[in-house]
DNA sequence: CGCGACGTTGATTTGCCTCAACGATTGTGG
DNA sequence: CCACAATCGTTGAGGCAAATCAACGTCGCG
């Protein structure tokens, strides 16, 4: 029985069983991959549950005039999809892309099926991951309708100090809903003081 | 046995069977409120899920200059609920509110976790709940990085285009994110062309 | 080594907010 | 059921946060 990053990864929540993990193990798919490589493109159904190992990856969407707007980011021991295109069948809006070479583990949609009918307890805890993931967002939503640029750009680096230091401003300032001019506008504004 | 509408809302998904039903039935508060009435504060944890029968609610944030930022309405047959409050056991940020005299139904947070344990049926169409509001906040959080005021509100038209005429537009701008004077211009700008 | 991404600065513009005021509607308490 | 109060929808003047466009030195990668 080969025990890989998601087996303990589940084992915080509900512990997987030995049943449960080769049916598991059988359907996980493996990839390394280099920087820029992209895993999901707009139009096209997001097919997949990735989970990262190592690396760093981005979910972001493409607007009218090009610019692009991040929705999330995946690091270590993360999960990462458009869950919408996911379960409703429907063609993504959204691109995956990795900021670093990544290694990472996925589960194609129908192996996801395939495990939720065999093991109540993966049920369980893809329901956990989504629901966190929720939440996360949630807390977005909120913060991003009743605060500053500024109070966004401190909230972010409190709460990824590590992440902050991995990818570059352009990246922060797509995260937190504003241009990298600004954000460095913002920076000067925050370290003078 | 009695066909509550949840029961019947369910009856989409995965219908419950009899057993399911009398337990659900058995734990099931019947609420009808007036207009402006409180069902969550800030400072409580959310510690029920709630079934809109007849009526209309919205949840809400108060931002620090005391203005109100509304994250979602839910009228008929919608289910309504601050999940993070709900699931981490924390203290709400969030107020909940009937903006009609309303009917209501509620499941207490204990009898949710009662019902996840006896019932597989009632725990997957909770899932699917969680999930589908999940997908609509991500559309709302990808529309709000990626469009204008004007477009929010022409989406928001179309959309919920029952919803328009039911509720005033001081609440509609703070859902989309404008001030009512705002709002009230962005109107004359469509109607003018 | 060279080229493209990065971080920064400045000038200008714009989308949206703030505050103030008004009549029209709606809701409610007596 | 009516009268008063509150909320609503709108308009206008003025202000600010953030975008846009342009330019430039630096750095890391291929």
């Amino acid at each position: 029985m080969i025990i890989t990053p998601i087996v303990t990864y589940f084992s915080k929540y509900w512990p997987l069983d030995e049943t449960a993990i080769e049916i598991l193990n059988s359907r996980i798919v493996e990839k390394k991959l280099k920087r820029k490589a992209l895993i999901l493109k707009e139009g096209q159904e997001c097919d997949h549950f990735t989970f990262v190992v190592k690396g760093c990856l981005k979910m972001y969407k493409i607007g009218k005039k090009g610019n692009q707007h991040n929705l999330q980011f995946a690091t270590e021991n993360n999960w990462i999809a458009d869950y919408g295109s996911f379960y409703n069948h429907e063609p993504s809006d959204l691109y995956i892309e990795t900021l670093e070479p990544s290694h990472i583990l996925q589960i194609r949609k129908n192996d996801v099926f395939h495990l939720y009918d065999n093991s109540s307890l993966f049920d369980r805890n893809i329901r956990i991951v989504i629901e966190n993931t929720f939440i996360e967002q949630q807390k977005r939503v909120l913060q991003t309708i009743s605060s500053t640029a500024e109070e966004r750009y401190l909230y972010f680096l409190k709460k990824y100090p590590n992440l902050s230091n991995r990818i570059s401003n352009v990246q922060i300032a797509s995260y937190i809903g504003v241009t990298s001019e600004f954000l460095s506008i913002i920076r000067k504004r925050i370290t003078s003081i």
